[in-house]
DNA sequence: GGCTATAAAATTGTTGACAATTTACCATAA
DNA sequence: TTATGGTAAATTGTCAACAATTTTATAGCC
């Protein structure tokens, strides 16, 4: 395993929502998951108390449920829901990245070499589970540069939940193709160039095609079985 | 007393919570106010349980901060929390009644003009506190046909801030000037006309009006009381 | 008076027991 | 077999007592 269950560290909530937000993002864990919280407190070796704080604060994140006396379920985005959390994307993303374009310095850009060789090692590897996340915290240092610390922290919590409507919509394999071409390589090469157009149009171009590749076809709520078996309606 | 103390309503802490940011918003409650739990429980009503869990639901909006062993108090943005926050908002906003001057919906302007009789009719009684409560609910009305819930629910958020940040460098009568001059009421002409570029611009001039009437001077941390007072340093 | 150290009070943090609710299971009957 | 009802188990919600920490008050000393 991952980590020895002796001496347990005591993890703090915003630790453990660390972990199961990293759980996220590599879809380790997926969209419908029940979380119990005894099994949390068993697997981290944590107080109820703990585990029920962290659950209060990612239901802030929309990354996981909570319903009255029924507990905590990883979120499952509706497809308007996942439509609205790419457009929200779109904009914010768009936003940074304009500023980032114009405030990098070099320090921002080796960071970013730096996790773009993460990447490259990750893949090399092939462990994908590390890869996936990586790509999807590339979204939020490529944001960094911009120095704004609020927006930043809401386009987290937008990638977040782009994690989980790739894991629901998204079509198999989609990942494996999705942020390859090295397009993250050339937003870098357009925010070191400080070319704002260059790296804004293949930032739309990027989020458009991750975006193009969801089907949301028959996952709606409230589906008619009817029409799903090709039964007419009786009543 | 505005509650009846009798009957315990037993309150949830989403209620709690909105009672608390209700205050924030109309600047009741003042940056840096200690709230205990005791009080609040006292007040409300309500177990200790649900005044930690309203806390901690307030701590990811950034409206009070939680030292451990310490307890809450609300928060004091830094001047540069500030700049930070104006920024996300202006940046925000933009992009959001850029939205919603495309989509707005006969509907959506008539509970604008409706929210516009409101501010009308708190001014006419003199009632402050609820007039600036509306002037603040406003702009989260007004971004709301562009009807994407992530970006509604962030701007809210900030908009919450906003009224930290006015509360705590706002000149005196600074929401006596701010929010007069018809520019609510020009904004909601342009939705309805449809014409985005009026809108913004009729935005951006409120919004910096609203920023520039900010003193962040001597507020720093660490302040230095020798040349405060006009003491040469001794030592 | 002003400062430090100690003790008391108040406040926050944690734990465990118990209550309320939901879920799972199994027996019974159509 | 399938549906229904009821009981038992499991899970979540709440509360109160206790522990740990901080704040306040007090006394002593320079």
């Amino acid at each position: 395993m991952t980590t020895p269950a002796s001496k347990a560290p005591a993890l703090t909530e915003e630790e453990l929502c660390r972990r199961i937000r990293d759980s996220v993002l590599e879809q380790r864990l997926a969209p419908g998951t029940k979380l119990t919280e005894e099994s949390l407190c068993s697997v981290f070796g944590v107080g109820r108390t703990t585990v029920r704080r962290a659950f209060l604060l990612l239901t802030r994140d929309n990354i996981v449920e909570l319903q009255k006396n029924k507990g905590a379920v990883i979120a499952s985005p509706t497809p308007e829901e996942a439509r609205q959390v790419f457009e929200a994307r779109t904009t914010l993303e768009h936003a940074l990245v304009k500023m980032a374009a114009v405030k990098a310095t070099a320090t921002d850009i080796k960071a970013l070499r730096a996790h773009l060789v993460e990447e490259q090692d990750a893949l090399a590897h092939a462990d994908i589970a590390r890869w996936i996340r990586l790509t999807g915290e590339f979204h939020i240092h490529l944001a960094r540069p911009a120095k704004n610390e609020p927006l930043l922290k809401f386009l987290e919590q937008l990638v977040f939940r782009s994690s989980l409507i790739i894991a629901l919509y998204g079509r198999r394999g989609q990942t494996a193709t999705n942020c390859k071409g090295g397009e993250h390589e050339r937003l870098v090469d357009a925010l070191e160039a400080g070319d704002t157009s260059a790296a804004l149009d293949i930032l739309k171009h990027h989020l458009e095609t991750i975006e193009g590749q969801l089907v949301f076809e028959s996952r709606e709520s409230g589906q008619d079985l009817h029409r799903i078996f090709g039964v007419s309606r009786t009543v």
